[in-house]
RNA sequence: GGGAAGUUGCCCGAGUGGCUAAAGGGGACAGACUGUAAAUCUGCUAGCGUACGCUUACCAUGGUUCGAAUCCAUGACUUCCCA
């Protein structure tokens, strides 16, 4: 036991352990040794932007959805209520009642998605705050001293999400930036041994430069390597095709996360591409919105035909919304506009998501993953 | 019994002569949402037609006018005030 302590102590956080590829596809079954406890591989990840999951208690976390680790952001967090806020209050996790592992966005996709409100030059990106328009200014190094703040597992390097489209050129130049920030992060990351630095490789649509990008961070050395600048607009097949170019790319020893996604379609054919880790804000968003993700296909609640319906959102799932209510009570939750229905469909839509990514963990692990995806596709209705 | 105000599409409500099949809400119906500026946003809501369009529409009936939801008369109903 004292032994097994002192290995667990021994493992650098970030280390991603392989523990079989699937025969049938390659795809990855993983560990990953964070300084919360091991994430089992492939696994999507839920969003907690503000440092919550819209709606949920950590306690609904941990036993309904069963989430190991979650996401929340250096942007919004720094801006309110202030990474030294919370670090005087003991860190992210204590601050939030979490204790289990936290992935810090470094405020990259709010360069892409703040587009009006924000200003990029080499030494970093000048914005005005969406909340009240006061100016504020995030280099690379400041993105590394909000997340050492934070204490989060694993932090990502501060990178421009490259929007789609963008022109080649625009695109190199982007992407040449975001490896020189790379490079500031890890030079200015001041807790690597509690905290795992993930690099993101960039370069639009296009081969050489997705090739040249993770080039660059393969050379740096992270833990990790997270593919970004995908699910931003772009036509399935492309995103698919730019994936499946660029997780060859990066070493087979290192988790590769692909920021962003969330469909069970995209999430099965990432892992099939070789990745990871994902994370959404789909399905929480969705939820709130009043639309399930289930076996068969989306359920938009609010729609005519559940006035009556006495069964559950999806009779396969086993979360607390589906173990206890009918679509009727859902459909009026909703129409009341009452709060409960965003839970009860945010618990559902995460627990459907994590319920997911364990069957192609299992999959993978008999070999079958192909078999899974085409009987999942089935069933959800989506052509092969 | 006397006086005043009012009656608009599923509901509330704007509109006081042509630009009105009628603003704006709400509701209903449908859709979108992918490292969260989102419990948000979009479409649609008289009938028929893909559409130019046609038909029926602003309490009822009659009238004025080239033209009426809008002006006049009568009736019905509603609300308020005084007895």
């Amino acid at each position: 036991m004292e032994k097994l302590e002192q290995k667990k102590a021994e493992t650098k956080v970030g280390t991603y352990e392989l523990i079989h590829v699937c025969k049938q596809t390659g795809a990855r079954l993983g560990r990953l040794h964070l300084a919360h406890g091991i994430v089992e591989t492939p696994i999507f990840m839920p969003v907690g932007t503000q440092a919550t999951v819209k709606s949920l208690t950590p306690d609904e976390l941990k036993e309904d959805v069963k989430a190991p680790i979650i996401l929340s952001n250096t942007y919004h967090l720094y801006l309110r209520p202030g990474h030294e806020l919370i670090k005087q209050c003991g860190g992210l996790h204590k601050f939030m009642n979490w204790d289990r592992n936290i992935l810090t966005d470094s405020g990259g996709f709010q360069v892409f998605s703040l587009s009006g409100l924000r200003k990029i030059t080499e030494e970093g990106v000048q914005f005005q705050s969406h909340i009240d328009g006061s100016r504020h200014f995030i280099s690379p190094e400041k993105a590394m001293e909000i997340q050492n703040a934070l204490g989060s597992d694993i932090m990502m390097c501060f990178d421009e999400c490259t929007p789609y489209p963008s022109t080649y050129d625009y695109t190199k130049k982007s992407m040449e930036r975001t490896s020189r920030w790379a490079k500031r992060c890890l030079d200015s990351h001041e807790r690597k041994e509690e905290q795992a630095l993930f690099g993101i490789v960039q370069g639009g649509m296009f081969k050489d430069l997705r090739e040249q990008s993770a080039k660059d961070l393969v050379a740096l050395d992270f833990p990790g390597y997270a593919v970004g600048g995908l699910s931003v607009g772009e036509p399935k097949e492309l995103m698919l095709e730019v994936l499946e170019q660029t997780t060859p790319l990066l070493p087979e020893n290192k988790a590769r996360y692909l920021m962003g996604v969330g469909t069970p379609d995209y999430l099965i054919e990432a892992v099939l591409r070789g990745i990871d880790m994902c994370d959404c804000v789909l399905p929480t968003r969705l939820a709130r919105n009043g639309t399930a993700m289930t076996s068969v296909g989306k359920v938009i609640i609010k729609n005519k035909k559940y006035e009556l319906d006495q069964s559950p959102i999806d009779a396969s799932c086993d979360c607390y919304c589906c173990k206890n209510y009918t679509k009727a009570y859902l459909r009026h939750l909703f129409k009341a506009n009452e709060i409960l229905g965003a839970r009860l469909f945010s618990v559902h839509n995460l627990r459907f998501l994590t319920r997911l990514m364990e069957n192609v963990r299992e999959a993978i692990k008999e070999d079958r993953l192909m078999d899974f995806r085409n009987e999942f596709y089935e069933k959800y209705g989506y052509e092969k």
